[in-house]
DNA sequence: GTCGACCGAAGTGTATACAATTTTGCATTT
DNA sequence: AAATGCAAAATTGTATACACTTCGGTCGAC
């Protein structure tokens, strides 16, 4: 099957989603996107059906789809998933880590860094949740990787609607001990440091609301 | 969204597929199914795509569907993010449990008993997958069961492929003794002992490997 | 003036038609 | 006889057509 035409559209509305160009609760109507991206409903819904099992977007049957607006709940589930899961991921790194890992994870912070200086903030955020995803690749476990990907996406939209810079430089530094203490391959002090470092990004959390927009195409522009 | 006539068409498929109806590498032709099924290609087409989410089956661009032939390695995986994942959920559970919650697990161990004494092979490999979804469900986390859920069906061709009745009985009592430790609210006990349980699940899975493999440089490597 | 039914517009759900690609079988060549 | 190339058949990819549901507004009854 053919997915690249499918995929452009479901990175599109993605960036969209995240960057908050398209707000939770828009409707995402067929024809404004088949037009907006010059094809067929067809390929627009595949992509429809894709953000939905992303969690990204919601289908309603016979109403069509709207821009998810993930619970208070959700995100608290999301976050406890994840400090159950990246505490043991950082107990079982230790037990493997190589130099050559711990550089790469400092290169990385050295990218968050410079998205945070810059004022970049979608950038940032990404690059603040693609520490934790790094840190799966670099254990060479895909399936690892790709749950923690999902999880992490998944609360992309809250994470991305109340994180300040403030808190993102906090998050960095916090990145920086957490790398150090998988560096002395002190698996006790690394997980503990992991397991704060979730507790605090979800704390930081503030959980009001915003108004969506409904104007699909200026949010696509 | 409509989704109720495709999802028939998923269920139908997947249990063909996991009672090995559908054999591994097999072509799963749109029209055929179309006609079977008595629908037209585009329902088809949507529930192929749901089907290749699951990791039940593989799309190849302009080739087509097959039934999937997950990997040992992937296998292998998996159950590392699953010990990963729930060691603490089994330590989180300690930490709240009630009398209701064991009386439902000690309920579904009961069912298990039933589907193994009767040679309920599908539904067999099914309650026991389902023992940890029922843990999270408790847990009224409803991420954590629904990951684990993924985890779980997502190697549910191996499981059910190198499950034996020993291995299955064997399983059972696992459940049982870490039920125990639950009730006893031993976190330390429960997670060794759902740590090794996932260990012997794994390690009666990685023996022999009779899946037929139809990638022919794989074959004569 | 308010509530409710009905009608039209808009949008989704499914089927079908058409285009593009791959597969297959045969004929030709060496 | 094996290999290669080509054309037809089969299959997938995309667009469009049509049926059915939902949404909004107006008109009429009360």
């Amino acid at each position: 099957m053919e997915i690249s035409t499918t995929h452009h559209i479901v990175e599109s509305l993605t960036r969209a989603i995240v960057e908050h160009r398209l707000l939770p609760g828009s409707k995402l109507a067929e024809q404004k996107l088949a037009d907006h991206f010059g094809v067929s409903r067809t390929l627009v819904r595949q992509a429809l059906f894709q953000l939905s099992q992303n969690r990204l977007i919601r289908l309603e049957p016979a109403r069509g789809a709207f821009v998810a607006a993930p619970s208070v709940e959700e995100a608290q589930q999301v976050f406890a998933v994840r400090r159950m899961l990246e505490a043991e991921m950082t107990r079982a790194f230790v037990q493997q880590v190589t130099p050559e890992q711990i550089a790469s994870l400092k290169d990385h912070i050295k990218q968050e860094r410079e998205a945070v200086t810059q004022g970049d903030i979608t950038g940032r955020t990404e690059l603040l949740g693609d520490f934790h995803v790094r840190m799966a690749e670099l254990m060479h476990n895909d399936v690892l990787a790709q749950v923690l990907g999902d999880l992490i996406s998944r609360c992309a939209l809250i994470t991305l609607m109340y994180q300040s810079r403030n808190e993102a430089e906090h998050s960095t530094d916090e990145h920086v001990a957490i790398v150090a203490a998988l560096e002395a391959q002190d698996s006790d002090l690394a997980v503990r440091l992991m397991q704060e470092h979730l507790l605090h990004v979800e704390a930081s959390l503030t959980f009001d609301r915003k108004v969506p927009t409904h104007d699909i195409s200026l949010a696509l522009a």
